[in-house]
DNA sequence: CCTAATCCCTATTGACTAGATAGAGATTTA
DNA sequence: TAAATCTCTATCTAGTCAATAGGGATTAGG
């Protein structure tokens, strides 16, 4: 299961890539319009920043907006950060890789060979869905 | 990621299978030769009792079998049991279906739409991996 | 029958994390 | 310079994960 922070994240990623302009949206906006609790949500948008998901102004007229174009952002790039690798198993993470404590021979692994092929399977659909075909699947269900 | 008792009941399964007959195994045998300490094993293979992978007999000669064949065990079935649902949000879980708790429409929820086929993808997967090919893979590489 | 070997059950512990909150500090613009 | 904003550190509570402890129930074999 994804974390509350990663619905979280998501949310207010959906909520900037539905405005469109690139002007920045205050926090506090965010939060009201997406029920998100405040300052969880400046510590997520943090996070999202530091890896350049998004980008923000400080002072009187600041605010966040999103780092890149939305079709740039997929879910597996919001998941890694708010939740850690997509990977099952760290020995079969790409983006974070490490050997399993107890492991004894990584090559002939039965359990690593599944959990590898599922994170193949996750991890192509999550990378192919993206802000962008999200915001305009929004917009065909009419809910923008 | 998978929790630490999915992998411990997953080695433990493979043992049994890999085993091949059908005399039950104590627990203390599989404990030593996977090395999963041995008390935590016992709960977790009681679990997987409880939802038929194995089958016990208790007394003097008793110990665990698995409770169908390997075949028809699959990985899901097996993470399933010890850690929960697949599926990355309640909403989409096919066997333990929950209303997300601050969904406002679920039918146009775009996160919904992305998590949902992250775990159709996943599930086909772990779905389609089971004991007997694990055992067959590792006797392939020679480990048994 | 009775004893030893086994599984079965409940409770508890310690470390860690998730989710949320508080309060001040730093920056920018009007 | 003041008001509005983001930035940072610390803290709290409840819950989960991994493991351990100590018996109780059951059965095979002598």
């Amino acid at each position: 299961m994804i974390s509350q922070k990663a619905r979280y994240a998501l949310r207010a990623l959906l909520y900037l890539a539905a405005r469109g302009d690139s002007a920045p949206v205050q926090i506090s906006e965010i939060a009201e319009s997406e029920k998100i609790p405040r300052k969880f949500l400046e510590a997520i948008l943090l996070e999202l920043k530091k890896t350049g998901i998004v980008r923000s102004h400080r002072g009187r007229a600041g605010g966040y907006a999103l780092g890149r174009p939305a079709k740039d952002i997929s879910f597996a790039d919001v998941l890694r950060v708010t939740d850690g690798p997509l990977a099952l198993s760290p020995c079969v993470s790409v983006m974070a890789y490490r050997k399993c404590d107890d492991c004894f021979e990584e090559s002939i692994c039965a359990i690593r060979k599944a959990l590898l092929a599922a994170r193949d399977a996750t991890a192509e659909i999550l990378e192919s869905r993206n802000l962008a075909t999200a915001a305009q699947q929004l917009r065909r269900s009419g809910a923008l």
